[in-house]
DNA sequence: AATGAATGAGGGTTCATTCAT
DNA sequence: CATGAATGAACCCTCATTCAT
């Protein structure tokens, strides 16, 4: 019905733009984000459908500032704690970091697996550049403080852990929130061996990866 | 255009529904399976869209079946290599088994992320139960397996590792397969360090993962 | 499978042809016949689709062959409850036979209203002349019948009756026999004066309409 | 092809929807309804198909709003006419208005044999409800008003008088109506006994089913 | 800048009919 | 005569995007 009130000033605009953003992650706690339509983003956003082409200019570039939005707080919040204090870390230590930044927050871990599907579609070169290079610089910035942090990392193993970090997500997060119909089967007795939860599984797939690497070279 | 051949025996039949699987597969080689469309296998493998139903009654139905395919021919190598002799094995020589057999199976390690996804879609209970028990006895009988090869697995470690196998090709297997923007971005010089070739970063994901659980306890 | 024997004589192939009318009358009590695939017909009739247009042309033809089928053995049955005796009848007794006889041919009630929208389809003009004449014969012979029983119908007012109990059927059967959503609406409370049961309805709906007939004119 | 105008306003939209049901309307004099496909009506009304979406939700509320809107607007005539004056009316009388408000209505006279078999496909059971909701409220209140006028009427006869005349129209309409087929069959000479005008058959049927309720009983 | 009505290419699926065997 | 695999035209509906206002 009503209309907005329009974004005049450059901030006015960053401020309506991060609302959209913001409205499109409300609408993870009612549904999977693969099925979400411009249409819902605009209603839940509060704004016209056309108006979301204002800020981005296709979905999918929507789906890309979200996902950076959230990866950047994460990076943000896990380089500030490796940055806190220099005592070493082991391998244990390190886990725990990742995965207590990392499980709660939950949209970054369902949004990364549709990330390859998304960048199929329909974007421009730059958008991906853009989104490309971002990621190379917070994993280049990440990896060497978890290096720092973990002497028995080698050089190049921070970005490697990342790698696996992101893979991990992106593999068991599907693992562990399955569809209706298969969160259905799963639910029966002898289907226990699939149930995957997503917190525990990952800390000790991450634990573990990393205390192969602290491990002294068989032999 | 022209009439098929009709497939009147059952072996005939069979044939041809494994001939429509071998054009969906092949079909991987053009474009990314997401957006795979009934008509483009039913071109693909030369039948009328209406065909492909007397075959598979539904498009996941199809997709299931062909992920099932390539599981099971997967399971059924690693079963035989690992049934083959009783030396005990190390985490490397572990590592390498199961990655050798995979990532010469391209068209699984790129079709497993998507059942997630499929499994979402219009699929009967009945079907998503028979995928998930089959799913179930692989894992259980080649956990057991991996278990008796590599003693420092603990009871239970078999299937877990087979899970994170999951979730690494899934993953890992997601980075790099990237679409074509995605590949271009990553062709130029700086984005270097975000290529990943799937093969030699699986096997130093897995190997690690092994390596971590073969390591003595920390202490 | 098994392929049925072949019908080799011309009284086989009557035979045939009735067995597969005799299995598409047996559906209806399963399902609406607006539902029928030919492909229900054929397994009903343990047949292949194929053998199916070796005795009908077209599904139109299977229909009206049924339902000429039915109309038949109605008139046949009315007629001969017409021609037994000679006292002279009042519009209730009248009323009387046409319903009971009528009230029991479930299929017939419900296959008529059909009739016409299956005329819209796909016969060829031979098909519809030969239906069409049949009815006309039928029509006119059970309505002279009508006129001799009841002697306060005039001349014509016979066809006149039967073209009404036509429409009615048509018309009642339509109410009294709702889809699922439908009837299940109607099953609520304040819906009581919508609901039709045919039998009741299309017996008090004659009676009138014979009644009006029998009425001395006003004055 | 070319855009439409937009339909901006409100009134603009109702005015959009009812051209939507023009146009499906007009469709009538071209091909049965039953076999319209929304492409059709999309085509007729010059506008896209997926802008027939946004002013009904499924094929079938279009037909629905269709009919209900037919049936407002005779129930209103009907009402109104028995609302001016306070003569006692006879049969013969009530007839005429009944038959002269109904016969013009010739897209209402077809529409609603349809209803029935719209009603079992694709209808939330809410739009049913609703539905015979308005139904009901008109049959009741144009059932009250006959009854007033004509003092014959036993209460509850008004609304039986008005099922009759649903069955009637249903009825006779299909045979006033038939496919081309039909009717070039209808055509020939000898086939002069089945054909039905609508007017004049429903005007005597309805005639004599009143003329049946006002006759003093037999004896 | 904001709107939201209009677009239209596709998508999956059904089913009457054909015809090679 | 019998079969049933193959056909392919239709059908309803979705939704990212555009653009007149």
């Amino acid at each position: 019905m009503g209309t907005q009130q329009r974004a005049r000033s450059e901030s006015d605009k960053q401020q309506r733009r991060q609302a959209i953003l913001d409205a499109a992650l409300a609408l993870y706690h009612e549904r999977p984000f693969a099925s979400f339509a411009m249409a819902d983003v605009a209603a839940a956003s509060g704004l016209a459908k056309g108006t979301l082409y204002l800020y981005f200019q296709t979905k999918e570039e929507l789906f890309l500032a979200l996902l950076e939005q959230l990866l950047d707080g994460w990076f943000a919040e896990l380089n500030a704690a490796l940055d806190a204090g220099d005592e070493r870390w082991d391998s244990g230590r390190g886990a725990d970091l990742i995965c207590t930044t990392l499980v709660q927050r939950v949209a970054l871990t369902r949004l990364l697996p549709l990330a390859a599907s998304v960048l199929e579609h329909n974007i421009p070169l730059a958008t991906a550049r853009a989104y490309k290079g971002r990621l190379l610089s917070w994993v280049a910035e990440s990896g060497t403080r978890l290096e720092r942090r973990m002497p028995f990392l080698a050089p190049g193993d921070g970005v490697w852990v990342l790698f696996q970090v992101h893979a991990l997500v992106v593999g068991l997060g599907q693992m562990a929130d399955p569809a209706a119909v298969a969160r259905e089967v799963l639910a029966e007795e002898h289907m226990a061996p699939l149930r995957v939860e997503f917190g525990p599984a990952f800390r000790r797939a991450l634990a573990t990866l990393l205390r192969g690497l602290e491990c002294p070279p068989a032999g």
